[in-house]
DNA sequence: CAATAATCGAGACGGTACGTCACGTCTTCTT
DNA sequence: AAGAAGACGTGACGTACCGTCTCGATTATTG
């Protein structure tokens, strides 16, 4: 306890604290593993002994880190979803936001799918986790997506007074539905019905 | 081995198999106890073990008549879901939709809606027990749904032209997504406006 | 229980009790399949499900009239000894305990040996079982052997004051020692020499 | 699977194998309380389960490091016999003899004799452990044994042509039926008489 | 012939110990 | 001080057998 104090002061005060660095390697090994294995097995029977194992690491050097499964799982998918999101502008918010949910259902029937739902599954009793899942993947697309909004209301393609959240939800809420409870597929037809159907109760009135 | 296909046959025939009959008051027992624990501790600590002690029953009762815990959390489930359903007939589809929505949202924030989570978390890595979720719960509801929607047709409420999984994912769909991320609240302004918007696209031209 | 008790009455007067009479045949089918796995698997993993499963037999008919496995398997074994022992009266003392000890040895190197090592092993845990195996077949084996000795006795070949006890314990207890420990082999020429040995130590004296 | 091959090979080459080395505490635990149950509770409830909790010890560092009952009670009764034996040298065999016997019906009508019998039972369904048995009990005492009959041989005491394998089964086989049947005591005095009609068979002879 | 009584085969019941597995912590040596 | 390795105590898993029970069916005696 007394080492990891001075350690943690070290840190604090800016300095390298002494004793071997942490192993960048290893955490990027932990890291990838710990995808791979949730894409692999979902939630249910993924295990850390196993994360350790394929990543040729210690079980301590795991937990050393990561208090629980699910900050472990959330860093994985947080260290994986930062690639440049590219939600585009083509002077339509029709065009925009579809383009948007099509990425989004690529997403979703991927092998990445699998993780986002490995994430919202265990989410449901680990609220650090579905909070990382809205910090890292929900909010961030969802940012993209006030903008374009936005752009829509200048441009007078949308009503002045809508709800962004409500309008939002109403699109993505019949996916993320579709997606766990797999009652019906996910089509980008599907994708473009939706948003017709969504964007017409928001058109501006006529006169 | 032989036993028990012996039993077997004599059950398909219609016929009472030898041998003791199966405790109904076991069966009862371990389901109430089912479903009260994962009230209580949600899917990820929901042990068998713990369901068989405080059902007063053997472990190998449990196990003798489900084969997992996704089956047993099914059928207690489904055990819990035969009360009738109360769709009203307003004569406004709007007012329909709304207050069965608001029927769905009252049971997601209820102790049940606990259970509710846990299978949708469950069922996202056991195909039986999401199947064994829309039969039991989604398609009961959205049968009722359906009728609403019909007879909105019918009074010229509605377009004749609609598709009604399409509307009622993004009805329903809004609902779920903000049960399970909780990003947002489940109020009924919320279901009210929700409606407003998704109605407003499905309205019959005015021409 | 009163039921139970107005049967056994109408026994103890002698009068056939009321009700079905006891299924000779499925007391036999029990014995027969004791035997049989007792000697195929031995003691320790001898289950009285597996007896009422291949004797055709309900478990409860088994524990109906032998209270737990030591009762049944002592029954069973009592049941088998019946058969008329031989013990020959040659002339001669050496001849006729050598001719005996030949007949012990090849029951401990049959098929039945196992079972007896089954008994004498369960008996170390089990008072009645050792008791049972005494007196079936410890002791009518030794009576002959009295009756041998007395005639060698009269016959001048054995001392008047021998100890028959001792002096069968130590023609009997390295048979016994080896059939359990194992450490060297059962063979006639042992039992011929062993009896050499021994006899030799009870001859009377020579003045 | 790896790992645990590594730590073999480590283990082979003489080198210390890495990891966390075995407990000898909980080792040492293990075994003692493996001999005070056996000695209580006999072989016939002798349970695993028990060991560990009374041994504050996991049931799988139990399983880690012994296959099974039998080879526990092996391991476990050979560390308890490495005491230093004491066979005297009197001058005498009959008194040496008597003096070794008389200490093995001591052990025999001990607590320590309730273990033997238990070995002797399970043995006989337990290759391996009727084996430890000879290897760690019966030899040692034989070898000391076989010593004390070739300083008989030598002064003259003993016949030159014996079989010390029939003698010492013919002077030890008694005992241990008696022990194994309980069809009669174990006394010094049997131990004597027994010793005196065996040895007379032994004396050189007189011309 | 009907009523009563005890047994039968079958197999489910509440228990308990089994042997396995993953958990999260620890103890060693090495880097 | 962190690393890999792997043993540790803990506790749930799913299985197997225990001895008891509850069925309908069967087989005897008694009225």
């Amino acid at each position: 306890m007394r080492q990891k104090l001075l350690a943690a002061e070290y840190r604090k005060n800016g300095k390298r604290p002494p004793g071997r660095p942490r192993s960048e390697q290893a955490r990027q090994a932990i890291l990838r593993t710990t995808l791979r294995i949730l894409g692999k097995n979902g939630f249910s029977d993924f295990k850390i002994e196993e994360v350790a194992a394929h990543a040729s690491v210690g079980k301590a050097t795991v937990y050393r880190w990561w208090p629980n499964k699910g900050a472990l799982i959330a860093d994985a998918f947080a260290s994986s979803t930062t690639r440049k999101l590219r939600f585009p502008d083509t002077g339509s918010v029709y065009a925009d936001m579809s383009q948007q949910m099509r990425q989004l259902i690529k997403v979703f029937r991927s092998r990445r799918g699998r993780i986002v739902s490995a994430i919202l599954a265990a989410g449901q009793s680990d609220k650090d986790l579905i909070e990382a899942f809205r910090e890292r993947f929900l909010w961030p697309r969802r940012r993209e997506a006030y903008a374009t909004l936005r752009r829509g209301i200048e441009r007078g393609e949308l009503r002045k007074d809508l709800d962004p959240d409500l309008l939002l939800d109403s699109l993505y809420g019949p996916i993320y539905m579709r997606f766990l409870i797999q009652h019906d597929r996910l089509t980008p037809e599907f994708v473009d019905r939706l948003c017709e159907l969504v964007l017409d109760g928001v058109r501006p009135q006529k006169n």
